[in-house]
DNA sequence: CATGAATGAGAGTTCATTCAT
DNA sequence: GATGAATGAACTCTCATTCAT
């Protein structure tokens, strides 16, 4: 019960976020859109970051539930690595706020919205959602530190091409970016070891956890 | 003289921006640092947002001329791609704010601020900030075409490892920015037809130029 | 049964006052402390003023305990005096809490708080308190009307004291508090006749009582 | 002209706070009164807690004038004794609200609004107010040292009787307040040598003055 | 008796911007 | 060109209190 008013709350902010954007989306406009008055948030959370923290991790959830089922829907190796990875790209392509959620979280909140236990658990869904694409790694014969390497690499390649196109600065170049992030995953497969050659019987010992140790 | 002013108000700016951010950088401290009572900053721009276009504008002035004096001061083929790539990466890296000036404008700023013919300018000194990489990798052998895919792919790399250093992400796979970003580059170069074999007689024709026609 | 968790909510909004002070020490605070959801502790006070009200009443039961416990363990006349004298400015020099209990009664409260039921109480435990001293007084042979007017200087160069003690304005002065107090009791005394002769036979008739007739 | 808007804020500040206290002036109110929109004050003053500052600062410059002037129409000696002292002790039970206005600056205010400076000319006058007396018990032959520790009881007297009388409690006793003050005022010239005795002759050496060294 | 949810009023404060002088 | 004063709208957040359940 108190969950479900709760959800409503964090409905009204994505709302107030993804139309408003950050800056318009104060807590007088999520109250309203909630059906509020500005002091009923504060019994949902302790402040407006605390709210945007909430937001994140929701965001993050409903990545790491896109990667996973993208994953399992292909089969093993170069196939799967690719449905990780795209569906990775693919979903802040397709909901660019979420993008900005991110970036908001790490620029401009202040530390009582984005407590250590708070960005703990941040971190860790992210990591999730990057896990398929290493254990793919892995599975094609990549040794585990390297694979990590690739990851982060991919990772970073991802993030800098969807800032580019969310920023419109893609335009500049002509270039369209579902076309160069797909480039840059043949590339990566090209450099895996087993990538081309048929996929090995699956290992019995299974892939090193992408972690923080 | 005016001009000495108006660059006096834009250093003030850059100072309060610098040291205390996009959030705390008000109008009034901006004023006060420039010697300036607010409503004076209206003189020389018309509104904050214009404050930081210019600021902007300046930022890829800089990055311009640090790209360039790089990729001067090394022999022509894969040393110079190098050097000039290095150059936009590190310029970045050692000034996260100029990173950010460049994020809030396509995030925060009104449409008075960031006006078609500013945009314009802005545009244009970031291609030229890359232009050097594309030249060298024409003169490396590649066509035109497939340079300014790679140049739009190294960019979009660039940006996306120096965000995830600037925003303290890449702590978390456990990864230098740094190397990152150098891997990428000798892959690059390993991807160039001519890049290990002796570069050709310096071509009589000169490069496409990177341009939106 | 009731009773028992009304001094439950007392014992809390007690905790709550003497840890965070006056304002910090809100009906949320004072609820969470003593287990219960702001709603509840309506059921036992009609406002926080009343709250508050209470709490003074229980401040001026524990004076009056303290200064009649000191008052019986000295022997009457002078010493007698001095000690309770004592025992009101020690109660107060160590609880300066209590004190801010009784300041904010009469400068914050609303009317609702301090019915004049509740006033007419905690006026008789205040002159209850100054009882052993006027007592006292008039046993060294002082008149009553006389000590009467003895004690209520006596209270009004406490308050005085006390109050330029916990401000902290006495140190402009780098007097100690309580040195100025005991003089002030030593002038007393000089001024009573009796006290330095032997004390009388016990008079048959008690003292008479302070009280507003 | 700036000055005269800043006293202007200042008289709103004292009407609204010697009319409806001190929890119900609010800057809101202030401002209104003043004829400005909220934002103004804070051309005049950093905070509300400044205004109150500001505000206790002309309170204590009245009292220091009060003082002196009373002093000055009378001849030396126990006359300009009991002129001053009781000049310092008309002042605050003629105007009830500048005593409150003490009391709350050293129990409410955060430090933004008493700065270190502040606070020590605050302290400069409160001494300059009772200097007048200092200087008196010492023409009436009166060790500095004891002087000290006198002037120190007056004063605790004073506002020991003043708060008695301001927070009606006075009334319990059936004493006035007044008469209270006059007495100690007697005793207090009683105790001191030379008072009864003709003055002697204007001492060349002036009066070791209050201060703290 | 107690809860839990919500209100409504108000708090202090910030800031880009305007405009008469 | 520059000032200085002021606006007005917004901001986050706090709190005593109420009331249906």
């Amino acid at each position: 019960m108190a969950d479900t008013r709760r959800q409503l709350v964090l409905d009204a902010a994505r709302s107030a976020f993804f139309e408003l954007g950050m800056e318009k989306a104060s807590i007088r406009e999520i109250a309203q859109r909630a059906g509020y008055t500005p002091g009923a948030i504060y019994s949902y959370f302790a402040s407006k970051e605390a709210v945007y923290g909430a937001l994140l991790g929701e965001s993050l959830d409903r990545l790491v539930e896109a990667v996973q089922q993208q994953a399992q829907a292909h089969t093993p190796g170069a196939p799967r690595l690719h449905a990780a990875a795209r569906a990775f790209f693919d979903f802040y392509r397709d909901n660019p706020r979420d993008l900005d959620l991110g970036f908001y979280l790490f620029q401009g909140m202040k530390p009582r919205g984005l407590t250590p236990e708070l960005n703990e658990a941040l971190n860790a869904r992210l990591l999730e959602s990057l896990q398929p694409c290493q254990t793919e790694l892995e599975g094609l014969g990549m040794p585990a530190a390297q694979a990590l390497q690739e990851v982060t690499a991919l990772f970073a390649h991802a993030v800098g091409v969807l800032v580019l196109s969310h920023t419109g600065r893609i335009r500049l170049f002509r270039q369209a970016s579902d076309e160069l992030f797909q480039r840059y995953l043949e590339q990566l497969v090209a450099r895996t070891p087993a990538a081309s050659t048929p996929p090995p019987p699956q290992s019995a010992k299974p892939a090193a956890k992408v972690s923080r140790k």
